[in-house]
DNA sequence: CTGATAAGTCGCACAATACGACTATTGTGC
DNA sequence: GCACAATAGTCGTATTGTGCGACTTATCAG
């Protein structure tokens, strides 16, 4: 590539680099945990072998926006082509990649806690799940990645008490139980069962399959996202547990 | 300026435009306000003549990042340099300027309703305030500036219903009925006064200054910001009438 | 002194809900 | 076949928060 290509544009001045990064959160064996990448070992990359967000430069060839950018990257990394995608805001600054000025649009994606088949080997990087904790992952981030994972907590854990966001870290068909121990875990404490299904249930925010699931013990109802309710729905209050 | 002050960086793909906007609203005559500018009229910009957000090309050489290319353009056109501003969101894509693709940060700022002094003349674009209805302002806007205004728009009136945010659409010291008003007039419905005052007083958001303001009737206690609240605080349920 | 005006308070009724305790329905071991 | 374990799902109530109308308080004008 080179110079070139690059089509003549006034105005004339530097550019900052755009990039898009993506936090996947989903959970596994009962912890919340998010979606990393090894960067590149090469010498000419910024930390090189460092865990870091799946992410990278827009490409305006192929991306007709940033959305379809985000989107892009998480299908290269997971497979998964319609998770519940969410802008989480931007960090630019001149000093937050060792390149130039950069800024990046960052993404929160939720996944069912499935199998995904993580697209790896070949030249692709190393890519794994790390379980977050109160502030976030145990390893050292490349970037300013560590901030941008900090926010995308704070979000999912606000968001949690008052909107039906955890409905997306279920796979379907699914059962109350298993949606209130999703809330749970990302809450990080115990939900009063008959509180929470006269919540979920009356806000419309799943419908019965008609279908059981059987245990050792009686069968519970099925359900699915309510159709139409692709969005998030918001309660008129938080989950508050009586003090 | 030249190519020569493109500074050769590799990779050497097509850049992106990055953009910062700022939607600046206040409340005047008792309606909520945004403030629009003029684009020029020369023929080489795009849109000229049209009413557009303040923003601009982030300047590299001067902005260290992105809060403070808002926080440069906001002063450019108000002269208020402290208001309340968060980051609304990012919009980037091929289309949505003529000169090519490009990403935008957006940046929501509250201003008290005093008279700002719109930076105007000589050189500086036109700029003035303008009543917002329910869907926006209108005149036509330039580039995809509705869209984002709109955004803006469902941000504050959603906001509204559970946090402090209309704190800083008035000027201190206030009464509390000057700040019922401000969230009438955002809310586009009354309040009740008794049960307004209970929540904004229990949630410690305004400190008395100790002073009161009189006019033909009792006078009214006034307050300021809590000390320690420069950011908005979140009410545990929602302004919610009964049917 | 009286009435107008707006600030600020009080108390009740109502609605939501947190919660523990209850019933219901299945599988399993004896 | 029966007791029991395990989990699903419901019920009733105490408690809390708050919406709202009506009240009291404080000031000014005439």
């Amino acid at each position: 590539m080179t110079a070139a290509k690059l089509k003549p544009r006034e105005p004339a001045f530097e550019l900052p680099y755009t990039t898009v990064d993506v936090v996947i959160l989903s959970i596994r064996d009962g912890k919340l945990c998010v979606l990393l990448v090894k960067r590149p070992d090469s010498k000419s990359e910024p930390f090189p072998g460092r865990w870091a967000l799946p992410g990278g430069f827009v490409d305006v060839e192929c991306d007709k926006d940033l959305e379809s950018c985000a989107i892009r990257k998480l299908k290269e990394k997971t497979g998964v082509s319609s998770p519940y995608l969410e802008q989480l805001g931007s960090w630019g600054s001149a000093d937050r990649d060792p390149r130039g000025w950069s800024a990046t649009h960052v993404y929160l994606a939720l996944i069912p806690s499935i199998d995904v088949e993580l697209v790896s080997g070949g030249n692709a990087p190393e890519a794994g799940w790390f379980e977050v904790g109160e502030t976030g992952v145990s390893v050292k981030l490349a970037f300013d990645h560590k901030t941008l994972l900090s926010a995308a907590l704070a979000r999912v854990r606000s968001k949690v008490e008052y909107t039906s966001l955890p409905v997306h870290l279920v796979q379907e068909p699914f059962t109350l139980t298993d949606l209130q121990r999703a809330y749970e875990i990302v809450l990080g404490r115990p939900v009063n069962k008959a509180a929470f299904r006269t919540r979920v249930l009356s806000a419309n925010i799943v419908e019965s399959t008609g279908e059981f699931r059987g245990g050792q013990a009686r069968p519970a109802e099925l359900f699915r996202h309510a159709r139409g309710h692709d969005e998030i729905a918001y309660f008129p209050r938080t989950f508050s547990p009586r003090s």
